[in-house]
DNA sequence: TAACTACATG
DNA sequence: TTCACACACTCCG
DNA sequence: GAGTGTGTGTCTCATGTAGTTAAA
């Protein structure tokens, strides 16, 4: 067990850290928020804390029971005079309802009930029918609670993580060593100049995260909830990360308002954007709502495009009067070879069919995809990753530095770049030295690196197939431009018997097409004369 | 009773 | 909950 | 082959326990 303050230790770890650091970044509502709940007592500051871990909204008051915070109900009582929880009260009685157990409803309904169906019925029929009953009935029933402030606490969250997937179980883990983060001197300076900004950025992944869910559920939102998601969406973001997420969302906003038939609110909507990929597809629905000029007049801009990539590639092969990109081909410096195959298993990946097709011609095949790139670039570079620039590391628990994944992210580091890139090619820095950071900081949390992606044996056997200028080359075209650390890697890697011996397999089944981010790995690795071929699959 | 899921815990 | 990927489908040249 | 939508897998920490459901 855990020393007693140790939860609420860690949320005010978080809080003072935001207010020495970022002071300028509280407003009003979080300074509120934060004075009300230090000057709770301890206790009931401890169950805050207990609840903000757990799921919720509601808990049952006569269930909360913990060693540290001692009586409930005056934390409860405090709680809520605080203005930091509500309880369920007279009204809502379905919340207190919804925390009972099923047997729990069965005894409410005894008596009530026409004989024995109740005895059969589930969960959620027992619920629907104590719904039902009268407010007398139901008197019994325990209080239930809920926490305010949430608002604050994802603000909180993300000042001091600067971001908006961590929190308070990051503490524990790292302190369990479950999760082991590489020593850096942090200097926490954030993207944002003010706390409008911050909020901004807040309502910013709200909107995202709840248009995702939508999306997860293959669901359409009501007019009014577009709308409302609309207004948080519309103005720019402050965060660069933060920025990609609303241009995705603003997307997928606009398809919803296709769905419902309105091109003008899509095309509105889409307006808002800053860059991919939605821009891409404002270009396209005004070129498929007949407003010509207004889609080359963005098409002409997105060639100017900073980003340099997405877009740019897209601004070059779009053409206007048929609304859509001219065709690539299959052009490229790199080879395709056909392969006709039977599927035994129709629920095995391709790529798994083919791995042990070339499995049974000798050589051995890993299927890395994506994970190898990451593998080779953290290991080789894993100093200069976590070299303290700047605003790289805002606090003690992160897997990379906040611009690893940006376009600046080489620019800001060309010269240890450029140096450890010439000791790959000429062999000074190599496989040795690379199984050797393998070993020593196994398990070090890097979001480049997939430690249980592969097997020590694997990662041998990989590394010390590759001749160092081969990895120099690799790391090359990855860093200079970063998205391809995380996109269209090959699928395979071919493994020789002997070192040097290797090859990289793109596979690719009927109707499945190369994408940008592939076609630029195949390019460089083609002409980089690296043994590297399409194998276009068929089925018999 | 047992499989299965959800979740609180450190 | 994210993200990249494969795949199924439509539409087009 | 481009575009769109959908499903899947994925390093989400591992483990014990309570609760639900359906079968014995
Ligand atoms: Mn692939
Ligand atoms: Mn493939």
């Amino acid at each position: 067990m855990p020393p007693p303050d140790y939860y609420r230790a860690n949320l005010e770890r978080i809080i003072h850290w935001v207010e020495s650091h970022y002071g300028h970044l509280v407003d009003a509502p979080l300074l509120g928020f934060v004075t009300r709940l230090r000057r709770l007592p301890v206790h009931a500051q401890r169950l805050y804390v207990r609840l903000l871990m757990r799921r919720g909204p509601w808990f049952r008051v006569d269930r909360l029971a913990y060693p540290e915070v001692g009586p409930t109900a005056p934390a409860v009582l405090a709680l809520c005079l605080a203005g930091l929880a509500e309880l369920a009260g007279a009204h809502r009685t379905r919340e207190r309802l919804a925390l009972l157990r099923s047997d729990e409803l069965a005894d409410l309904l005894d008596g009530q009930a026409a004989d024995g169906w109740i005895r059969e019925a589930r969960k959620n029929d027992r619920l629907a029918a104590c719904e039902e009953l009268e407010p007398t009935a139901l008197a019994s029933v325990p209080e239930a609670l809920a926490l305010l402030g949430a608002e604050q606490v994802l603000c909180l969250q993300l000042l001091f993580f600067a971001n908006d997937r961590q929190d308070l179980v990051d503490f524990i883990l790292a302190d369990l060593g479950i999760l082991r983060f590489e020593p850096v001197s942090v200097e926490p300076v954030l993207p944002w100049r003010e706390a409008s900004q911050v909020r901004r950025d807040l309502r910013c992944l709200d909107a995202a995260d709840e248009l995702s869910a939508f999306a997860a559920a293959a669901a359409l939102p009501e007019w009014g909830a577009l709308a409302r998601l609309e207004t948080a969406l519309k103005s720019p973001a402050t965060a660069t990360r933060v920025e990609v997420r609303r241009n995705r969302a603003l997307l997928r906003l606009a398809r919803c308002w296709l769905e419902y038939g309105d091109e003008r609110r899509a095309l509105a909507v889409l307006a808002h954007a800053s860059g991919a990929p939605a821009r891409e597809a404002h270009c396209r629905l005004l070129a498929s709502c007949g407003e010509m000029e207004a889609a080359e007049r963005l098409q002409a801009q997105l060639m100017a495009a900073p980003d340099g990539d997405a877009e740019v590639q897209f601004a070059k092969r779009f053409e206007p009067d048929r609304g859509r990109c001219r065709p690539l081909g299959r052009t490229g410096p790199w080879r395709s070879r056909r392969l006709t195959l039977v599927r035994m298993d129709p629920t095995e990946r391709i790529e798994q069919v083919v791995m042990h097709t070339l499995a049974q011609g000798g050589g051995q095949a890993l299927h890395v995809e994506n994970a190898l790139i990451g593998l080779i670039v953290g290991l080789a570079f894993w100093d200069i990753v976590f070299a303290p620039l700047p605003g790289a590391f805002v606090h003690p628990f992160q897997s990379a530095p906040l611009d690893l994944f940006e376009a600046g992210f080489r620019s800001r580091r060309a010269e240890a770049i450029d140096a450890r890139l010439c000791e790959l090619a000429n062999g000074s820095s190599g496989s040795k030295q690379l199984l050797d950071r393998w070993q020593a900081r196994f398990g070090t949390v890097n979001a480049l690196v997939p430690w249980h992606r592969f097997s020590a044996r694997e990662v041998q056997r990989i590394l010390e197939a590759l001749p160092a200028p081969v990895l120099a080359c690799l790391c090359k075209t990855a860093l200079e431009h970063p998205p391809l650390l995380r996109r269209g890697f090959p699928d395979l890697i071919l493994l020789g018997d002997a070192p040097g011996h290797f090859g990289f397999i793109e596979v690719k089944g009927p109707g499945d097409v190369l994408r940008p981010e592939q076609r630029r790995w195949l390019g460089a690795m083609a002409n980089a004369r690296l043994p590297v071929h399409v194998l276009e699959v068929r089925w018999a």
